[in-house]
DNA sequence: GTTCCTGCAAAAGCTTTGCAGAAGA
DNA sequence: TCTTCTGCAAAGCTTTTGCAGGAAC
């Protein structure tokens, strides 16, 4: 825990108990959590914490450049402790949400020379292998019946 | 307005008046416009226009195809009628959504061969040139005061 | 007559805000 | 002591849903 500790002082932020507890679980599932998400693991055992203070610190995480928003989604915010750019890939079947590497070299225009860009977020949506052949065993079953 | 009811009924579609109408504001503004926006413009001329119609609309447009979901920001769907693969940049200060062309062939790496992928998403966020301009004059007039 | 569409109103999320008490320096 | 953080509750937004009237076919 002393590390995150460190990391959050760096970006001169205090390491409260909540803030270091939620940035340990960023950190560690890695699983582009929503707010509600991080807050249903979080209050198992922490039963005071409240939803405002995880979006607050989200807020000073990401102003802070400790984490970054995925708005694959627009009716809901998830995190990412990974800062560095890549894609994220969300399955509209389950829900899933996979990162995958981007060529950032391949993504700056020359329209966009007079730009100045501070963030870059790629969305592929689709289904994922898993999902695919979940539904590729059910077209087969339907084959049998018929 | 032919045109537009033919676009529809492609789509299966029935063109009622409301839904020519926004698409027909979609096609034409080209502002990646949110569904306020959208709703405050053709209530003037449609005074008794809902805005769950435009709600209800959009998601028919979606479905179909016709238009595509701008979830740069996630307290806002923005709406965009080129459903052609392109980049979206926001500008920060003044919220101006700019298109950009992207090289779709950099954007498929091995790892995701598995997956089927369905829809395609890059933005961008930043400063736009007229608000690094601001920016830079002010700047300018803080210098001549120094 | 049947089906589908519209629009009002209410409800349902997700997120933000205000404030008082608690914790930390 | 003074500042900052936390957590509860309430408010604010966007979006969705239910339902009744109306239009289209």
């Amino acid at each position: 825990m002393k590390s995150i500790a460190e990391k959050l002082k760096e970006k001169n932020i205090k390491p409260s108990y909540q803030r270091m507890k939620i940035y340990e679980y960023l950190a560690r599932e890695k699983n582009h959590p929503t707010v509600e998400q991080i807050f249903q693991y979080l209050v198992k055992e922490m039963p005071t914490l409240s939803k405002a203070t995880v979006y607050n610190t989200m807020d000073i995480f990401r102003n802070a450049g400790l984490v970054r928003v995925v708005t694959i989604e627009n009716n809901e915010a998830r995190y990412d402790s990974e800062v560095s750019i890549h894609g994220h890939f969300k399955c509209e079947l389950c829900g899933s949400i996979y990162d995958f590497p981007v060529d950032v070299s391949a993504l700056s225009p020359d329209v966009l020379d007079n730009f100045e860009i501070t963030e870059k977020d790629v969305y592929f949506r689709g289904i994922c292998p898993e999902c695919l052949n979940k539904k590729n065993i059910k077209k087969e079953s339907k084959k049998w019946k018929e």
